[in-house]
RNA sequence: GGGUGCAUAGCUCAGCGGUAGAGCGCCGCCCUUACAAGGCGGAUGUCGGCGGUUCGACCCCGUCUGCACCCACCA
């Protein structure tokens, strides 16, 4: 299921290697390529293709504002999920749009309108949506450029929104199928309602906050018929139809049934017992405000209580009298006031911490509001979705968020999807004179006549979302789209959203698709936190736009950064440090790409055999089919931290700074042995480039291109493991840089500068390394041995020797002391060895291999200590 | 009140039943002709506390402490 290979351009690389600066310029190919990659349409997506398809689509941003680094976050990891599929040869979709995001777009509007002094209302409802449209074309327009700057290979002739004709099509075509399958409904109930935003909001829509509140101590009735009642919420007060009390409270057991007086007003109220109350909490009588809790709406209910509404859409108070107009905390002071003067406070102003549910986009206290409003009736639905789970249809990753996920489903409550805003899918229920509704489907021509009108409120913008994977792909139309790219093969998004979307889209995906869930495979990824592991926001100041350090250090390095930063389901520090680090990365394969282009590395004709490689060639061949298979395994599993970080540390410490190294020696040598390491350097580089072009697109692109002549990585083949292993090799070469990291730290615990020359003899036929000492010597900045050598220090390492003449240069008392450190370390090392391999009951269950392990590790030791030892004697 | 997760180098984080790792930071030397956005070398941890299992625990079990987050109608 790959493509082939971009076939070598026959004009050979694209220009000349004289042509590429020293240092990576992102600004200077970011754009153009980007451009090039959509003019070419690599990211259109065919649903005629007969390759197999991949879809992923774009958690829609909110037409709200800008993307923050958190979309950048998202859209790097969907990106490179996207760009690996689409090299191994799959019809890869993904799938770009933005959200309406009703209360939090209209909010944003409205505010707007405030600076020129005018709300909603002026406008009225048309001329305000209006309004809101044009505001979106800039808004939109905005996001999609951010989009283009980050290289996320979204197909834009697809572009949609969740209020575009065909998605509000969808909207009216499933609210209908819901209706009539008695899964939507209207009923009264207690809702949240948020007095600023003035609609309703779900119960996922409110954040719970602990506030300091003060617990007030009331006396309701008068003499032998009287309690007290303990409340955070004094002005709800007014709207008591009851007290409540254990049924088995003994304290009250005779005012049960009674009516007390209710204080301030000429009412009096019964004394109602109700399990609900805790005896043990307060004064164990409960005030029930059927109208303002839902606690006491259900106690209400039971209780055939009455439902006293006493404030109105802004939370001030209704009721006519002294409070009349109050908002609802000058209420509450001013009703304690009265209620003092009444000498009826108890006990007052206890401070209480209680939590406080708050709107989640304005952050105002929000306040149970007795109201009509449309619900979806979850139940079936939810069932469904966490079935698609349990079944494995559906897999979470990481897997432990599946716990979460199901917590949710099995415990939904109905869903409260009317709102009453202005900008967003109206309900599609027409309202009769006599109190009549009719359902109208999308086909339908509504109900006209007299008295005949639309509901006023629109949907929760959820509710659009919850049809995404598949409202984008044209239904209810069978589309072609459709057939080929749904179910979508991974939902990639932030754990935040499991409840608002994730659950949605799969009960309404499994609902509307007929049973077939909306993803394969779900996965969570944390939310993107500055460098001390502080969450981002604007109030705090340390919230970043991403655009700021794209412009400083590329789009690469920003999406680097945040790739290595990605271990599923966890939060992703990330810094500024990190991301000049990753700049740094790129530049650092620019110029390793730059120093083959120079020696003439090719991707021309066959790889040579391996009897016409050497050993060098060997090792990193053998060590790109490793990381070949290795990355192939990360992204299997979603670890782009681990993927990213095996790219950085093989392309740096083995690809850079061995490999690269040693092929000087032999490009300088010259002959086939050249020949076969340019065609080597040329196959690492090549596969290397397409391998982290997925995270890494634009200086991969503009490189690999340049390299291979090919049309562009995006479009070249994934690569895939040729299989090639060479343990001799893997050894030899590890061998080579022991023997060099070793003589290095002699040469700088020596004090030698590293680029001094020093005259030295080598003996290398122990270790089986002759092969090497050219490399070696070039490598260690070492001379031949030339007239009047004499060795004045001389280090066994491995097998081989190596004799410097230090004349002069040598610290003998340095030496000294390292090398009574290394006996001491040694000799640690043989007493505790020796410890283990004497304990008997060790080395019967231990297993052989960890047995044997430390038998050399005793062996070294000794041997060690006798060199060391030697060394120590040699020394002046 | 339930639930989940986390405590590892100065910072942010990987890791694993067999003598601790990365990036950044830090120290020293070096502009060694791909790269100073670089090279070479180096230092650094009672792996949160206490118990237990095991030949062996950073890893498994228990417990304590601290910190996150999620859910929940306690006035």
């Amino acid at each position: 299921m790959t493509q082939n290979t971009q076939p070598p351009g026959t004009t050979g690389p694209a220009s000349a290697p004289a042509d590429l600066p020293t240092q990576y310029t992102p600004a200077d190919v970011e754009g153009k390529l980007y451009e090039r990659w959509v003019e070419r349409g690599y990211f259109a997506a065919h649903a005629k293709s007969d390759k197999e398809p991949y879809t992923i689509v774009i958690p829609p941003p909110n037409v709200t504002g800008s993307l923050h680094l958190g979309h950048a976050f998202e859209h790097t990891l969907i990106d490179a999920l996207t760009r690996r599929k689409r090299m191994q040869g799959y019809e890869t979709l993904w799938q770009p749009g933005m959200d309406h995001a009703g209360i939090a777009t209209q909010n944003v509007v409205e505010r707007e309108l405030a600076k020129e002094g005018k709300s909603r209302h002026d406008l009225g409802r048309e001329a305000f949506v209006e309004r809101v449209w044009r505001w979106k074309a800039d808004s939109g327009g905005q996001i999609s450029g951010q989009m283009r700057r980050l290289g996320d290979g979204v197909d834009w002739s697809r572009e949609r929104f969740t209020m575009d004709e065909g998605l509000s099509r969808a909207v009216r075509t499933i609210f209908k199928r819901l209706h009539d399958d008695g899964l939507i409904y209207r009923a009264e109930r207690i809702i949240n309602w948020c007095p600023r935003c003035l609609t309703a909001i779900s119960d996922i829509e409110v954040e719970y906050q602990e506030d300091d509140g003060e617990l007030v101590s009331i006396r309701y009735g008068d003499g032998e018929d009287s309690l007290v009642v303990a409340t955070t919420r004094a002005e709800t007060m007014l709207g008591d139809t009851a007290v409540a009390v254990h049924p088995d409270d003994p304290r009250y057991a005779h005012l049960v049934g009674r009516e007390i007086k209710l204080p301030l007003t000429d009412r009096t109220i019964p004394v109602v017992a109700d399990p609900h109350v805790d005896p043990e909490f307060g004064t164990g009588a409960v005030k029930v405000t059927p109208a303002h809790d839902p606690n006491d709406f259900e106690i209400g209910r039971r209780h055939g209580l009455p439902q006293l509404t006493i404030m109105d859409e802004h939370a001030a108070i209704t009721v006519h009298g002294p409070f009349l107009g109050l908002d609802r905390l000058e209420a509450r002071s001013a009703i304690v006031g009265a209620l003092r003067a009444e000498g009826r406070v108890v006990d007052e102003k206890r401070p209480y911490r209680h939590s406080v549910g708050h709107c989640s986009r304005c952050k105002t206290t929000v306040e149970p509001r007795l109201s009509m409003q449309w619900w979806v009736k979850v139940d079936p639905l939810a069932r469904a979705a966490g079935d698609a789970v349990r079944e494995g249809r559906v897999t979470i990753h990481p897997k432990d968020m599946a716990s979460r996920y199901f917590e949710w489903v099995d415990h939904m409550h109905d869903w409260c999807i009317s709102r009453q805003l202005w900008w967003g899918h109206r309900i599609p229920v027409w309202h009769g004179p006599d109190g009549e509704t009719v359902c109208v489907g999308p086909d339908e021509e509504p109900p006209s006549g007299e008295g005949w009108h639309q509901e006023t409120d629109v949907l929760d913008t959820w509710f659009s979302s919850a049809l995404w994977p598949f409202s984008t792909l044209g239904w209810p139309e069978k589309t072609e789209s459709l057939a080929t790219f749904y179910p979508n093969s991974t939902l990639v998004t932030g754990y935040d959203i499991l409840f608002f979307w994730v659950v949605r889209m799969m009960m309404f995906g499994t609902y509307a698709m007929d049973g077939v869930p909306p993803f394969r495979t779900v996965a969570l990824h944390g939310m993107v936190r500055d460098q001390f592991g502080k969450k981002m926001s604007k109030s705090f100041g340390n919230a970043v736009d991403p655009l700021d350090w794209m412009d400083t250090y590329g789009s690469d390095a920003v999406r680097f950064t945040l790739a290595r930063g990605a271990n599923p389901g966890v939060d992703v520090p990330i810094g500024e440090d990190w991301v000049q680090a990753s700049r740094n990365f790129a530049n650092k394969i620019w110029n390793a790409t730059r120093f083959a282009l120079l020696n003439g590395a090719t991707v021309e004709g066959p790889l040579p055999s391996a009897d016409e490689l050497s050993p060098a060639d060997r090792w990193i061949l053998s060590r790109l089919g490793a990381v070949v298979a290795e990355v192939d395994a990360y992204y299997e599993d979603y670890q782009f931290a681990k993927l990213s970080d095996a790219l950085f540390h093989f392309a740096w410490d083995e690809v850079f700074d061995w490999y690269v190294e040693l092929s000087k020696t032999t490009f300088a040598a010259g002959g086939p042995p050249a020949d076969a390491a340019r065609r080597v350097l040329g196959e690492v580089l090549d596969t290397t480039l397409r391998l982290l072009h997925p995270v890494v697109p634009f200086v991969t692109d503009e490189l690999w291109t340049t390299l291979t002549g090919g049309e562009s990585v995006v479009v070249a083949a994934w690569p895939t493991d040729p299989g090639f292993r060479d343990a001799d090799a893997e050894r030899e070469i590890e061998a080579v840089k022991q023997l060099v990291t070793e003589v290095r730290r002699f040469r700088a615990d020596q004090g030698l500068q590293p680029g001094q020359r020093v005259p030295a003899s080598l003996d290398l036929s122990g270790s089986g390394l002759a092969a090497h000492e050219e490399a070696v010597r070039a490598l260690l900045r070492l001379t031949a041995p030339g007239e009047g050598f004499s060795a004045t220090a001389t280090l066994p390492v491995g097998g081989a020797t190596v004799a410097l003449d230090l004349s002069g240069a040598i610290d003998y008392e340095a030496e000294r002391k390292r090398l009574t450190k290394d006996l001491a370390a040694a000799e640690k090392e043989l007493a505790q060895t020796g410890a283990k391999l004497g304990n008997d009951s060790f080395v019967a269950k231990a297993p052989d291999h960890v047995v044997a392990k430390i038998r050399t590790r005793q062996e070294t030791a000794r041997a060690d200590i006798e060199r060391i030892t030697a060394q120590l004697a040699r020394l002046p």
